[in-house]
DNA sequence: GTTGACTCCGTACCTTCATACGGAGTTTAG
DNA sequence: CTAAACTCCGTATGAAGGTACGGAGTCAAC
């Protein structure tokens, strides 16, 4: 039987030595307890599947933090499937957030983009100009805190 | 008229003192010297549109590195329109892609979302029975580095 | 002429997710 | 037995984009 030290957990995991020291300091997951007669520590097959977990749940957007939320509930025997469904549909509001943002963005450089000349000098490019204050909002009246309304 | 101070300056564009004092550090913004006979630095029009420059490229989605690059462009008289452009048609090839990604990213959720009961213990909630290894791809050979062909 | 608000400056801290380093100690192949 | 490879542990570094702090110095109003 090869003992299973970090490396091997990793190497079972597909991470790196570093990144389990990493998610144990986070938490994440448990340092077993070195031997008694010193020597290395010894991984179970318990932390690979939390590993594997933790990239799982990483590649569907959750953070670290949240992760670490799910496998308390994991542990959790009162935690209720209604829970777990829920953290999911929070966050896939939440990717759908991004995505709109960044459908904007798009949008916005598509316009950029299509409206620039696309060769000549810069002060005819209107990407640049639009970038540079087109709207200026004209001294907004945000002067030092409490002086401002002093006749300076 | 009042004196253009940080704070005022800072107003002006809508950001905080310390964000100016973080794009001088950053070498985006100059800082103004100080005036001969010591008091307060007076910072230009030019540094509030400037400023202004760099939000608008960042709600683009332009980095502060990018856009220096962009500030750089603005500075060279050699400089073309083209360079520009070029450039938001690579950020938005970048942008089309955190979308696509995204985009699995939330069909893998709806998937989840769609077949968890919503009710019931955890054990039979299919959202953590994906994220726990499912298909482990039971030891995949890597062990410490030389020394895994070996016996032990 | 004092008080309160700012400026100035360097440095430290924040978040996220790791990765790298250095100098022990330990294990194991040969 | 020895040397290579690995573990252990704390600390440092990286990007990105700031925010916060502390103790000067300055300035402006009353």
């Amino acid at each position: 039987m090869t003992t299973m030290t970090i490396s091997r957990a990793a190497g079972k995991a597909g991470v790196g030595v570093e990144t389990i020291r990493f998610y144990e300091r986070k938490g994440l997951i448990e340092q077993p307890r070195k031997p008694q007669d010193a020597g290395f520590r010894v991984y179970p097959e318990e932390t690979v599947h939390r590993i594997r977990f933790i990239r799982q749940a990483q590649e569907l957007g959750f953070s670290l933090k949240e992760i670490d939320e799910l496998l308390s509930l994991r542990a959790d025997p009162g935690a209720d499937s209604a829970d777990v469904r829920a953290r999911a549909i929070a966050k896939r509001d939440e990717v759908e957030q991004k995505i709109a943002h960044l459908q904007d963005i798009q949008l916005a450089l598509d316009e950029l983009i299509s409206a620039c000349p696309g060769k000549g000098a810069l002060h005819e490019c209107s990407i640049m100009e639009t970038l540079s204050d087109v709207g200026t909002p004209e001294d907004v009246a945000v002067s030092p805190k409490k002086r401002k309304a002093r006749n300076d």
